[in-house]
DNA sequence: CGCATTTCATTTATCATACATTATGACAAA
DNA sequence: TTTGTCATAATGTATGATAAATGAAATGCG
């Protein structure tokens, strides 16, 4: 019941791998530049040698440094940092430009949710299609805007899972980090009405097995959020064809 | 349990990074199920405890595992894995069952390409237009399948890096794993000169701006390529379409 | 001087051991 | 049944020692 926030109470190691994992997206050690050696970042954190050869490990798992006897601990270039790993994904968030984060997930997202839908028409089975009923349901009956949202994320994610294909997986794992970032100041609550309708769409087709009509339902959902998320985070969020629509 | 693979120069913590890391993918530890303990698997492998703990930091980053005190290290279910972790994507392409997560890799890829080509067209740089153009370029001097195929992977690369959004990353390096992968028996060599007209249609795109051609564009060429892949692996990769062709 | 070779020092990689912390399961007490 | 206590087993952390690798300086040689 009264569980802590683990923020407090959470393993050394981690602690440690978020302080170097952090600097290391915040720029703060530069691309190719190598941290301090072992021990000198054991006195610094005044942990033990264990605690930060894991955290390197971890790291290194991650795609983010990679260390040799003799030159040191060097850090990878971006393009070769699982960046769609949980973790990497928070340290990004953390950062200033968070607004410009969101966005770009916000368009791997549009590339990726029309062909889950779509899939989903197709593959899913009957526990899928009770989640995402779910997830419409919970929408339907939030109070507050805290509920609405988690139903929502929730709606999304059992759409990822009907996929049946696990690689689409980790992209929900993204969206949730997302969705709820991007509403933790501001909610959505005047279009209600037609976000719900619009995820029955989804819902229907899926339930349908129409695999296009899914697609093109999730497609006009987004365009509608994303609508949402310019209102809320402003600008970064528009697509082009609404940056033409506003020039005119 | 942990099967030995003939890995020759790696370091011992990578050794039993992959071995224990495959055997959980390939599913011999099943989810919920704890790992035996650390001092036992130093025993079965003949590793200190160091590199047992630095194996298991790596895939609790990967979110295989979570271990706790007393508890043990337990098994997470494949919902929460990174599934597209490189690692994680080598175990589960080592399984029997290769064919299927290739055409799960090619439907993400379906769904991701086409928007990465899309972002390109509005987002690319003097760089990376150079680099697509590299790629085509060499595929049309390609002497050799080898050569041609990774020309081929330098282009679809170049495209995920041009839209210039680290989160579509991660996908170009699936991308070239599974690709890698795919052509590793037969190449496709008969189609290349439709193919390379294809993918010039792609560069031609990119390079004028138009966003909606080059995902059109982006869209035949992977129709085309998913031909191939029926070919060369066998019917798993039919999409939709082609399943209702083959049954008139 | 130019080039190959050797030596050396620094850093990570591994091992071994000890102790701390934590959660589980058994058992006792209320 | 509930609650509390405690032994125990597993992970978490700390530390010292040694091995291996490698970049760079020192050396030797033509």
């Amino acid at each position: 019941m009264f569980q802590t926030s683990n923020a407090l109470r959470r393993s050394v190691h981690s602690q440690v791998t978020d302080r170097v994992g952090s600097s290391i997206v915040r720029g703060e050690i530069g691309v190719g530049e190598t941290l301090p050696p072992e021990m000198q970042i054991c006195e610094m954190m005044d942990v033990s040698r264990t605690v930060v050869r894991e955290a390197i490990r971890t790291l290194t798992g991650k795609g983010l440094i990679e260390s040799r006897p003799k030159s040191g601990t060097r850090v990878r270039p971006p393009e070769q940092w699982n960046q769609l790993d949980p973790d990497v994904l928070r340290w990004h968030l953390e950062t200033a430009e968070i607004d410009r984060y969101l966005a770009k997930l916000f368009q791997l997202r549009s590339a990726v949710e029309p062909a889950a839908a779509a899939l989903a028409a197709t593959h899913a089975g009957e526990d899928d299609i009770a989640r995402i009923r779910a997830g419409c349901d919970g929408m339907d009956a939030a109070k507050t805007n805290e509920d609405f949202v988690a139903a929502d994320i929730a709606f999304h994610q059992a759409i990822y899972f009907a996929t049946r294909n696990e690689f689409f997986w980790p992209i929900a794992q993204m969206f949730e980090i997302t969705l709820r970032q991007s509403f933790t100041i501001a909610a959505p609550g005047s279009h209600r009405p037609r976000a719900l309708r619009e995820h029955r769409a989804v819902l229907d087709a899926i339930v349908a097995g129409d695999a296009e009509a899914a697609r093109e339902a999730t497609v006009v959902l987004l365009a509608h959020s994303a609508d949402d998320l310019v209102r809320i985070r402003g600008r970064e969020f528009e697509t082009a064809s609404e940056r033409d629509k506003r020039k005119r």
